[in-house]
RNA sequence: GGUCCAGUGGUGUAGUGGUUAACAUGCCUCCCUGUCACGGAGGAGAUCGCGAGUUCGAUCCUCGUCUGGACCGCCA
């Protein structure tokens, strides 16, 4: 087989040249002594015509085929606009069929009418249809863009291990039994956290890698079980300089994949401002519709809805959706549902027409706090406005999910702008009610803001982080951090998480260990590679950007993975089923 | 763990308490020299996801179950 050019690429500047082609027969029209075929490969597809003198040998030629076609490139009497190679065409002057293929239970086009399910259990022919071919071509540039720029930046790759030690705090981990020590486990890490901080303290200054991640969590269409991160840490550097090096990083992957120049640098949003204005610590800063915070305005008001609330930790915001009054009652009920879906307990809902406030909510409200929120939330006619009062952080999820939510209905992006931004300051601690203790919001190895470390014994909560996230059309493409690197300061990290000293050695202890001999002060980020595949790929869901990837249930249809294990393999694990 | 949606020829859908289960596409046979979603004629192909119940009778109604999807919880 010498294929002497790809399918795809034959302009008319090949014209009277021959050629010999290698692909599949994507389609075959036959008109009785003139046979038109669709030669596909991965470059693209090229017409082949054969007149009588070859009808013998592609009698039998069907769908899928694999074809060698040697022939003479001609200009097309009839050109076929919809096709990069529609001004010629290949005169077939030998056939030769180098595989047959049944008949395949799925069309292979980029319009194909299988469904999901289907096509995952076929993937292999799914993944034959060029878009799912771009899309992967796309992944892999966006790959080679990060790796280069890494490289050309100093950072070196080095692989961590798959088998290592489970870490509690965080996500599930997949556990994997070990036959040399019966009944210890290895776990599949969930993030190569602990060896990028060794590598740093190994003196690697940068270190990067295409690291695949597993968590034992339940999926979504932004997330699958095992994952891929382009994992990276530095030593030496400040927030600034890494958000600095990543946001270029970026902007590279920008350019030279979608040929967009994206503007440096990247907006800056403190933790508590996302919230505040968008309700959410990933937002999409495409359309505006911004939260309004009108819990002044309330502070005393007799309304039970807003004056039951805890004094100390209460928000009153409303959202404004112009041209929406005339919401019917079934759409109203719709966006309450939504709420509640999200936490909330309810919504007022007002609309603003006729230069009055009206709603149910309204006979609660003084003359003057009517005035008010006009005033304040810059009413126009046929407003509609959603008020939820809650807890600050409840009111601000409650009402980001309704922005969210109307972005979607009323259309407010557009899919080709590519809003980049950093949210930085975030806590470092999160309290739980239910196991009455603090949790790292990132990870136990989060440095707190150096201005921030007193307040670590007296109001842990109020404690910010070195911790940023950077986001894109309301997707986290990653997050990183500054660690710790102060041994008496992690120590003290422990205590607030309310780890005594015998867990911190049992979990942590050959990690803090290494803390003792010179560690460089350190921090570093992790992008989630699917997601950013994702976004850039126009994509609905991270399956259409992996290659084999699992259904919602955490199953592969086409391997039938998880499965059922010969009860050998078990003995030899020393594992018993339990009789459900 | 929860809520919601879907499951009917290979594929995608329609539909009905009693049908010869419909349509498109794909597949097979024949015709066709300019098609490109080729066209024309004919044909094969479905225990209506599975189980139980209601009923004289269930693909249809009820319950359960399985599978797929979206979301909430969960995802340091």
């Amino acid at each position: 087989m010498e294929r002497t050019h790809n399918n795809g690429e034959l302009r008319l500047s090949n014209v009277n040249t021959n050629v010999t082609l290698i692909g599949w027969v994507a389609k075959r029209r036959n008109l009785g002594s003139l046979v038109f075929i669709d030669l596909r490969d991965r470059t693209g597809i090229v017409q082949i015509v054969c007149d009588e003198t070859l009808s013998q040998q592609i009698k039998d030629v069907r769908n899928e085929y694999i074809l060698e076609v040697t022939g003479t490139v001609n200009e097309r009497k009839d050109k076929n606009d919809k096709l990069l190679t529609g001004e010629i065409e290949v005169k077939a002057l030998k056939i030769n069929i180098i595989n047959k293929a049944e008949t395949t239970p799925i069309i292979i086009a980029d319009d194909t009418d299988a469904l999901e399910d289907t096509r995952l259990k076929y993937r292999y022919l799914d993944l034959r249809r060029p878009i799912m071919q771009q899309k992967l071509f796309e992944r892999a540039h966006i790959t080679r863009v990060m790796r280069r720029y890494l490289e050309d930046n100093g950072f070196i790759e080095v692989e961590t291990p798959i088998l290592t030690a489970s870490t509690p705090e965080g996500a599930r981990d997949f556990l994997v039994p070990s036959r040399v020590h019966p009944g210890s486990f290895y776990a599949l890490p969930q993030s190569p956290q602990l060896f990028k901080q060794l590598l740093m303290v190994a003196g690697f200054e940068r270190y990067y890698q295409v690291a695949r991640c597993f968590r034992d969590e339940d999926l979504r269409a932004d997330r699958q079980t095992d994952f891929t991160q382009v994992d990276i840490e530095t030593s030496f550097l400040s927030e600034e300089q890494i958000q600095d090096l990543m946001e270029k990083m970026l902007a590279k992957v920008m350019k030279e994949v979608k040929g967009i120049d994206i503007k440096l640098p990247f907006i800056k949003l403190p933790y508590h401002e996302a919230m505040n204005r968008y309700g959410s610590d990933k937002p999409d800063i495409r359309f505006a519709l911004e939260l309004i915070d009108i819990t002044d305005i309330f502070s005393d008001s007799s309304f039970a809805v807003f004056s039951s609330l805890d004094n100390s930790d209460k928000a009153i915001k409303a959202l404004v959706i112009p041209n929406k009054a005339q919401a019917t009652r079934k759409e109203v009920d719709h966006y309450t549902e939504y709420a509640k879906k999200y936490g909330a307990k309810g919504l007022v809902v007002l609309k603003y027409v006729n230069a009055q406030i009206e709603g149910s909510a309204v006979k609660f409200f003084t003359e003057n706090q009517i005035e008010k929120l006009i005033k304040e939330l810059k009413l126009k006619e046929n407003d509609l406005i959603l008020i939820v009062a809650d807890k600050w952080e409840n009111t601000c999820t409650v009402l980001g999910s309704l922005r969210n939510y109307f972005k979607e209905e009323l259309q407010l992006c557009d899919p080709n702008e590519f809003a980049f931004l950093w949210v930085v300051d975030f806590p470092l601690l999160e309290f739980d009610a239910s196991d009455n203790r603090y949790y790292a919001k990132h990870h136990p190895f989060t440095r707190p803001k150096a201005e921030d470390i007193a307040l670590l014994d007296s109001d842990p909560s109020k404690v910010k982080a070195c911790a940023y996230d950077m986001v894109l059309n309301g997707f986290e493409l990653g997050g990183g951090s500054l660690r710790i690197y102060d041994q008496t300061l992690q120590a003290k990290m422990f205590k607030v998480l309310g780890f005594t000293e015998e867990q911190i050695k049992q979990r942590f202890g050959w990690f803090i260990e290494a803390f003792q001999y010179g560690t460089p002060p350190h921090g570093g980020v992790a992008f989630g590679l699917d997601r950013i595949a994702m976004i850039l790929t126009h994509s609905d869901s991270l399956r259409d950007v992996i290659a084999f990837p699992k259904t919602a249930s955490a199953s592969c249809l086409l391997t039938n993975a998880p499965s059922i294990v010969d009860v050998k393999q078990l003995d030899e694990l020393a594992i018993a089923l339990k009789n459900k």
